[in-house]
DNA sequence: GCAATACCCGACTAAATCAATCAACTATTA
DNA sequence: TAATAGTTGATTGATTTAGTCGGGTATTGC
């Protein structure tokens, strides 16, 4: 089992949408900014989120990113597995063959484990998360920090994501 | 976060010492037959293990290592933090600063997740492992392959892991 | 119709980690 | 004193991460 950037990304980025849903289409250049994630990151990260169909695209200017369902019906743990992070802890995929094709000492122990974590997340939507007071606390932030970013680096200065814009 | 091999090995081997307690140290040849799991890999784990107190070593013939703790006082979270795979499911090993210094938009669903995970794998100790029905039944069939081995291949034969035996 | 926007796609890469091996060493015991 | 078994460090091939780069294609507003 893995847990990296990489689904941790896919989740923020998909939070993101749901944040700023109802806005028509976000494009990924918009979530890079807000979010300080590499644009080319996310449009492999996306690839897979729309073949996963967790997700929707349009083209042309103005175009982007909008969720594909709604906000509620999108769990944490089908974003993670939409980008080939399994939340399984096994090491056998659940095959129970780790041993030379017999199951292993502690084969049991982990698959308990991933139904425990599997179980949390999938309990998890956008909308629960969207609700969240810190969750609401940090998009607020992020939007200032991108509109005074808009304004002061209208010289079209790449922006950094961290960067002191008081 | 991450769960690998590497943290798995330790779990296993660790459990393993747990069955095979009272009957003196166990080498970690005798483990690496039993669990299929490379020696030289296991001296690396075990050299980490001994490092955080979980077990003890009796050097010579007849030596190898033994639990430092009793069975229930050691659980499964902390074998695999003493392996290095930290069970912190955060980008930011909980101090939030991922985005330039300041908690990210996620950061608290992973930081309810770590939570979720440590409290799960300290409440499973070696002790209630070894009671489980599945970790006799598949200790039942290790030995007993073992000793199989041992009349086979007593030309000292590698004896491979998984191989049938019968 | 044409340029700008933004998604789409594949190849490529440096760095890290994994899983394992090898060699040399020291302590202990029969 | 020879065999056993733990101890340590270096090294390795394979894989994965976390990106970058360069070129596409579809759509829109002017
Ligand atoms: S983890 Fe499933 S058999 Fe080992
Ligand atoms: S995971 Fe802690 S700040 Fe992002």
């Amino acid at each position: 089992m893995r847990l990296t950037t990489k689904g941790r990304y896919a989740v923020t980025a998909m939070l993101d949408l749901a944040l700023h849903e109802g806005k028509g289409p976000i494009s990924l250049a918009d979530i890079s900014e807000r979010q300080g994630i590499s644009l080319s990151y996310l449009e492999q990260l996306f690839a897979k989120l729309r073949r996963n169909e967790l997700v929707r695209s349009v083209r042309g200017p103005g175009g982007g990113y909008q969720l594909n369902r709604e906000p509620a019906g999108i769990n944490v743990a089908e974003v993670i597995d939409a980008v080939n992070e399994s939340v399984d802890a096994t090491g056998c995929k659940h095959t129970g063959n780790c041993q030379g094709g017999e199951v292993c000492l502690t084969h049991h122990l982990w698959c308990d484990l991933s139904t425990q974590i599997h179980g949390f997340l999938s309990d998890i939507t956008l909308a629960s998360l969207v609700a969240r007071r810190d969750v609401k606390d940090v998009a607020e932030r992020q939007d200032r920090r991108q509109l005074n970013n808009m304004i002061v680096g209208s010289d079209t200065r790449p922006a950094e994501a961290g960067e002191a814009v008081v």
